[in-house]
RNA sequence: CGCGGGGUGGAGCAGUUGGUAGCUCGCCAGGCUCAUAACCUGGAGGUCGCAUGUUCGAGUCCUGCCCCCGCAA
């Protein structure tokens, strides 16, 4: 079989799952479908209905796109089942019921932003930096019942730099997932896929990487100062890690570690009032460097201190 | 029609009960200095988001619209 009778269904929302199906489309592959999220309203007042990114991309390149609610619903199903698809592949989508993911011949994989068996979930690239993790990567896998802890088919692996935040990581692995995406069909189809099942990797902790909430978000300023910092460029910019000032939320993008010991409690706010705003940590400071208060665009310290004055004993919470 | 904050010289902010705009910076020119995110002097730059009204007169009040942001999804 040559990869241009290779019949593939593509399933993906977001930005991430973009560049998978960019590289199946420009590498000449045969995608019969794309499968994504219904449209979903987006923004802060209306109830206009947004596509998801990949439906953009999808239509832009007239490919065929389904939009399940869900995805059991026979009717869907039995669409599915007629496209008569060699291989499914997903990158940044949802749970898929066996029934989906158990329907073509040649199987379906995915690309996950880690490198399984750790980070399986829906954040891998915040909870890596988080962790301070030194390297990560994209791993290709064949699904089965359990979320994240099929078979291993491909990996391919990049460091992860301490200044590095989730933006730099997650372009750098979108980038990388459509390389590997192709390889892994490539693979598949040369018949030289060896896939290894993630109980024979021993040794390494399963460090899960569940959906992260907005209160997990909140910055405790009682944590060490690399915590912190791991913590704020693990969520920078999205979903941001944020503290608050006189009870307005302030979200913290970007910081630098400062080692000094604080006389201070941890939360208490130094600034010289023009360029710099520090916070005690539970041992040393952290330097920030841009934030954005509640109401107001994100911003540099420095444009902040022109207009906010900080006060003598202000602190964040 | 989900809740809320905001749009004022290049940046960030003030502007009291309506009477044509101020602060901290930046910028330009000059001065001082070995030197500085230093200091001194002078200067340019705003039809106060847009459009309607009310008024002798509106950044400041009414109405509509556009845009930005926080929460919630």
């Amino acid at each position: 079989m040559t990869k241009e009778d290779l019949r593939i269904v593509y399933m993906g929302t977001p930005d991430f799952a973009v560049e998978s199906l960019r590289a199946l489309i420009e590498g000449g592959y045969n995608v019969v479908a794309v499968v994504t999220m219904p449209d979903k309203p987006v923004g802060r007042h209306g109830s206009v209905l947004q596509p998801s990114p990949v439906k953009q991309y999808a239509l832009e390149h007239g490919l065929k796109v389904m939009q399940p609610e869900k995805l059991k619903d026979p009717a869907f199903v039995e669409e599915l089942r007629s496209l008569k698809a060699d291989l499914q592949i997903v990158v940044a989508f949802r749970m898929l019921p066996e029934i989906v993911w158990s329907m073509p011949p040649l199987g379906t994989f995915n690309a996950h932003a880690s490198l399984l068996p750790k980070y399986r979930g829906a954040a891998p690239i915040n909870w890596a930096i988080i962790n301070g993790e030194t390297e990560t990567g994209i791993t290709t896998f064949f699904l089965k019942h359990e979320i994240d802890t099929g078979d291993i088919i491909q990996q391919v692996r990049i460091p992860i730099a301490d200044t590095d935040n989730v933006e730099v990581v997650h372009d750098k692995l979108m980038l990388l997932s459509g390389q590997l995406v192709t390889q892994t069909i490539d693979n598949i189809l040369a018949g030289t896929v060896t896939s290894i099942p993630q109980d024979q990797i021993k040794d390494i902790p399963l460090t899960p990487a569940p959906k992260i909430f907005r209160d997990t978000c909140r910055i405790d300023w009682n944590q060490p100062t690399k915590r912190i910092y791991d913590f704020i460029r693990g969520l920078s910019p999205y979903p941001a890690a944020w503290t608050t000032l006189d009870g307005k939320s302030v979200k913290i993008y970007e910081a630098e570690k400062e080692i000094a010991t604080p006389s201070c409690e941890p939360g208490t706010i130094v600034s010289d009032g023009k360029k710099t705003l520090k916070v005690a940590t539970a041992d040393g400071w952290l330097n920030i460097k841009t934030l954005q208060l509640e109401g107001k665009k994100r911003m540099p310290v420095s444009d902040l201190l022109r207009g906010l004055k900080i006060q003598e004993n202000a602190f964040f919470l």
